[in-house]
DNA sequence: TGCCAGACGTTATACCGTTACGCAACGAAC
DNA sequence: GTTCGTTGCGTAACGGTATAACGTCTGGCA
């Protein structure tokens, strides 16, 4: 359960415990898969995951991968509060690079603005191959 | 069943009726919402629906929106072959936009290749409010 | 003490998508 | 014309993803 400190809020067991199994798998995994990863500390309904990866999300420790549906353990440099993140997700071997370039962020939201749309949030995953796959 | 003429090859009944759905609804829908429309023309198994989907996906008439997991009729102004499209969620209205935007396409290859990733699809997807909806 | 908010646990259910099988139609190759 | 590969079709069964609707238990706080 190594890691970065967020500005956490104490987790729960629950919490606690998915958070470890993201960290320690290094890549996506579903809920699911998580379920099955601790069946043997006690959870037994997909509830229970659900809820502590609700929060896990919200404090900004897990991203949800809406392309996979599936969720993965922040690794953000620095880990900010990272408004608009780009996720690089590998193909090949399931690594996720997070990306946060504010050029990138201004030329999707002026785009956006000239149709007059407002966005509250942004979704932006890159699938391809990452560095150590390209062979 | 009004619309564009992407080059379609021709598309089969169920393709048809697939897509005539998604256009007379102007709205992302649900592989199963389309099939509940389409039971009165004799649809039963979502994967008559599902097969439809893939082929009008493949040729650009249709799109998947990840993180909807749903499915919209190709709006593009002037609806060529785009590599890489921001889909704009109104969130309100249901109303899907779509943006092609060459230097945000750009900037994004950019930084992923600056990260030493190769990207190869872009899943680029705005939620927030369109103009209609903005009060 | 009484109340409330938040986390928890369980069951059941809804929603999304695929596997596996077999059949029918079409066109190219022989 | 027969053979064969490809493509689409139809059905059944299944597996993966997510939520609804309960009730319980705790800790904080008036
Ligand atoms: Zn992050
Ligand atoms: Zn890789
Ligand atoms: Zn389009
Ligand atoms: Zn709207």
């Amino acid at each position: 359960m190594a890691g970065h400190a967020h500005n956490a809020p104490q987790l729960t067991k629950n919490q606690a415990l998915v958070l470890g199994t993201l960290e320690s798998a290094g890549a996506p995994l579903s809920a699911y898969t998580i379920l099955d990863h601790l069946r043997g500390e006690g959870l037994r309904a997909p509830l229970q995951v659900y809820r502590a990866l609700d929060k896990l999300v919200a404090i900004g420790m897990v991203h949800r991968l809406e392309s996979l549906n599936a969720f993965v353990a922040c690794r953000h440099p620095g880990c900010g509060h990272h408004e608009t993140v780009a996720f690089m997700i590998c193909e090949a071997c399931s690594n996720v690079g997070e990306i946060t370039d504010a050029s990138l962020e201004d030329r999707l939201k002026l785009a956006a603005e000239d149709a007059g749309f407002a966005p509250k949030r942004s979704i932006i995953e890159l699938r391809g191959t990452c560095r150590d796959c390209q062979s």
